[in-house]
DNA sequence: AAAAGCGGTGCGCTTGCTGCACCACACCCG
DNA sequence: CGGGTGTGGTGCAGCAAGCGCACCGCTTTT
């Protein structure tokens, strides 16, 4: 759009750093773009960068005026997507930031049926720890998240929540395959993997196992993906850690997932969100509310 | 603001109710504001006008895009504000809409104190009945509501609410003023004057007086200005109706209020909002929250 | 000291927007 | 019924805004 052409080349010369790369970047020379960047200036009535030797960085009026730019172009597509609703189209896009435990089956079967009914619609799934989850929906580079335990939460607004408690894997055969909960002691006495700090599933066991005095958490991997560890356990006889919505056991007939006692680990809260106050485009907020069926129906 | 122009166009076209109206008011040759919408609705991608014999008129994309101007409108000048703001500049508007019982005393005081603080904030004070003031919200014409009794609540985002009894003003020598409340059955057996029927306090007496079988609701004058109805007060001995917070007893002193029973009548509802879901201007949420703490050091 | 990168500027040139005149059409009213 | 008046739309010529090019002054890097 012809008057959104300012917003772009602002929002180029942010990202480039510096106005003669975004010059290449959208195509322009970079005196013409400096002239735009001036001009724009000039009406706006304030300066919104700061002028340094190698390039130009927002001052404090720019980072509002960022903001703005965001969320009016987010605000834009959401009416294009209103008005191709009206006239019956069913077109748009959807864009979510999730968990990884999420990836493997629970968003698939939910996207593969939303898109059964309205095959205009496009996704895009991007795996997000809770921190950059949360600073996608603010950016809105997305427009759902659905995380374990968000930690802020001030532009974060709950739509639907849903307890998981965490699951053990192990081996069909494992001496603690035969028990239907287990206690978090009695596994961390078996060797067992778990992930990295920055994931809730972790965060969770540490709180739990720091209240043990004869056992540790003590993995034998650490690693960020829970793909990798799911691979691993099939390498060497170790229990990894899951949340029950990553999982699907019927598919691997040589695992077993037992949940840990809750008095032992709490449960943890699958938050499903979207920036505080914002109005989604119609796809997004359909698919949110398809989501919301799809939780509840997993919830007891 | 140059990328603006485009919206400011199509919004005087929407308000001359067609183009060649619009182009004198916006000092442009017909056949070039003509261009200007065709070629905005070409990269939009879908019309925004049907075009009628004796101009034009939106169609519901159009009407979508309406409102998308509008909130973008108010997003950019609280941009500025925001902006101006830390540049320690202090200014903004406020524009308000509320019930005639705010306008003799109590949001001029709240006003001339909060710009004793602020003089570089500026305001605008509407009367509207519940209605209009909702309406105004929705369309950005106003920030804050103050009514009593709004009516759908859809748009109306409630910040405050307050109960106020309707009081009956009668002169200080009347047989009913040595009560510290009043039952609606006595006050309708004197000759009394009322507000019209979209006013609230009508509204809620009409409630009240149905439930009675001996006595009518039969005002000898009948005005949608209390203004009026508190100076006709002086010139016949009539009682009137209004909520306390538009009275001022200590500075009339011939005449006096008494409640009337709240087994009686119910008290109105004052309520405090702005549109739902909007992020006001700095200016606006700011003296909102002035309001909101001027409200509660009312209630008891 | 030279080179490289940055934002800013003067100057022709092209592109795109404007204004004018005019068209086709629908409605109103005598 | 037929002209008058209003509407949106269009072809064309002129003009202003924005562009690319070359260049400047500055700082940092090498």
């Amino acid at each position: 759009m012809r008057h959104l052409k300012d917003y772009d080349f602002i929002d180029a010369v942010i990202r480039a750093g510096s106005i003669r790369k975004a010059s290449e970047d959208m195509n322009i020379t970079a005196s013409a773009l400096n002239r735009r960047i001036n001009r724009f200036e000039e009406e706006f009535g304030y300066e919104i960068f700061e002028r340094l030797p190698r390039g130009v960085r927002l001052n404090p009026a720019g980072e509002l005026l960022l903001h703005h730019i965001r969320a009016h172009r987010s605000d834009f597509a959401r009416l294009k997507s209103q008005v191709s609703d009206l006239s019956g189209v069913r077109r748009g896009h959807v864009s979510i930031a999730c968990s990884q435990a999420l990836l493997p089956y629970f968003l698939p079967r939910a996207i593969a049926r939303y898109r059964s009914e309205h095959p205009g619609v496009t996704f895009t799934v991007n795996p997000r720890d809770r921190v950059a989850a949360e600073r996608e929906l603010s950016e809105f580079a997305s427009d759902i998240a659905l995380v374990f335990e968000p930690l802020t939460m001030v532009d974060f607004e709950v739509v639907f929540a849903i307890a998981q408690p965490i699951h053990a894997v192990m081996r069909a055969g494992h001496p603690l395959a035969d028990q239907t909960e287990v206690r978090l002691r009695d596994v961390l006495r078996y060797p067992h993997v778990a992930p990295s700090e920055k994931l809730a599933v972790r965060a969770l066991l540490e709180v739990a196992a720091r209240r043990l005095t004869s056992v540790d958490l003590s993995p034998l991997v650490e690693s960020e993906s829970f793909d990798f560890m799911r691979h691993y356990g099939a390498c060497e006889d170790a229990i990894s850690f899951q949340f029950p919505i990553g999982l699907d056991m019927e598919q691997q007939p040589a695992l077993v997932a037992r949940p840990l006692a809750a008095r032992d680990v709490a449960p943890g809260n699958l938050l499903l969100g979207q920036l505080r106050g914002r109005t989604l485009p119609v796809a997004s907020a359909r698919f949110l509310r398809e989501l919301i069926s799809a939780l509840r129906a997993l919830s007891p």
